[in-house]
DNA sequence: CAAGAATCCTGTCAGC
DNA sequence: TGCTGACAGGATTCTT
């Protein structure tokens, strides 16, 4: 799925041509993501004025001046699309489509259907099921050495899977995770409970550079991902391990001391990374 | 409680 | 070609 660098890079688009436009025409045309769409969806998006966006950890807050606001999560294969008012290519797979008061049509697409929409009250967003257990925004000031240092305590499991949990740190996914875990030298198999310290003092800024820099890039396109005009990200470009199994390692001189970049398996997802260098 | 496995769904690609 | 299995950016729910 779009991980952070790619929500905000998607919310960004949906903000530029949706804040303060008025929804005048909402489909909904398969309301069965991962979960049910709520009855009535598009009833109280008609008429509607978006007021402002947010995003927390993977997910999109759209507020609306009735004082709903809609969560969305783009799951795995999830793609926002903007263009002109006229239908889009992709029929089979668009799910919910909204046309506002300046002609634009936004297209909700994902073929695996692992994404999500629901309608949470403004003031109560917090409170939502979906994001009321999250932990710290990694860009944010709440997120730092100290504070995941708290939130690896005493955990034995693997600091890979402690930082894809998004109770620890929300909005890290496979791709940042690798590439965060290689940039900070920690090895991804190392038990969580022996990052506190100096390993973690060099984890926190490489998990906010890296995906800064992901931000600034327009994300990472692998498969799925576009932004909200169709571009491509192209920050894959800069990965140094995601994806390089075999490749040599980019740190690393020539030579028999290092092997490369190998491909592990944890927890049932793949992980990139260099046995020399992280440790 | 914590950790790993199974699960949802579709598309794509490698290998035979 | 066409079939089969593995795998994919996620996260909840079910089992151990």
């Amino acid at each position: 799925m779009p991980e952070l660098p790619e929500v905000e890079t998607v919310m960004r688009g949906l903000a530029a041509r949706l804040e303060g436009r008025v929804i005048t025409r909402a489909l909904v045309n398969r309301p069965d993501l991962r979960w049910p769409m709520p009855p009535g969806l598009a009833v109280r998006l008609t008429g509607a004025r978006v007021t402002s966006f947010r995003r927390r950890a993977k997910y999109i807050l759209m507020r609306l001046d009735g004082g709903d606001s809609v969560l969305l999560h783009l799951g795995m294969s999830g793609r926002m699309l903007i263009g002109p008012n006229r239908p889009n290519q992709d029929t089979l797979h668009e799910h919910v489509v909204l046309e506002t008061d300046e002609g634009w049509r936004v297209g909700f697409v994902d073929p695996r259907r692992f994404g999500s929409i629901d309608l949470v009250r403004t003031e109560a967003e917090d409170q939502h099921k979906l994001l009321a257990g999250l932990g710290p925004e990694p860009l944010g000031d709440d997120f730092s050495v100290a504070s995941l240092s708290e939130a690896l305590a005493g955990k034995k499991t693997p600091i890979k899977s402690a930082l894809l949990d998004q109770k620890n740190v929300a909005g890290l996914g496979n791709i940042y995770v690798c590439e965060a875990l290689f940039r900070a030298k920690v090895s991804p198999q190392r038990s969580a409970h022996t990052i506190p310290g100096a390993r973690a003092a060099r984890l926190v800024p490489e998990i906010k550079a890296t995906l800064e820099e992901a931000i600034a890039a327009g994300g990472s396109s692998l498969r799925d991902y576009v932004q909200t005009n169709g571009e491509l990200g192209y920050f894959q470009h800069a990965w140094k391990v995601y994806g390089r199994e075999n490749e040599p390692c980019p740190t690393c001189p020539g030579g028999k001391a290092c092997d490369g970049v190998k491909r592990i398996t944890q927890a049932g997802r793949s992980t990139f990374y260099c046995p020399r260098v992280q440790r």
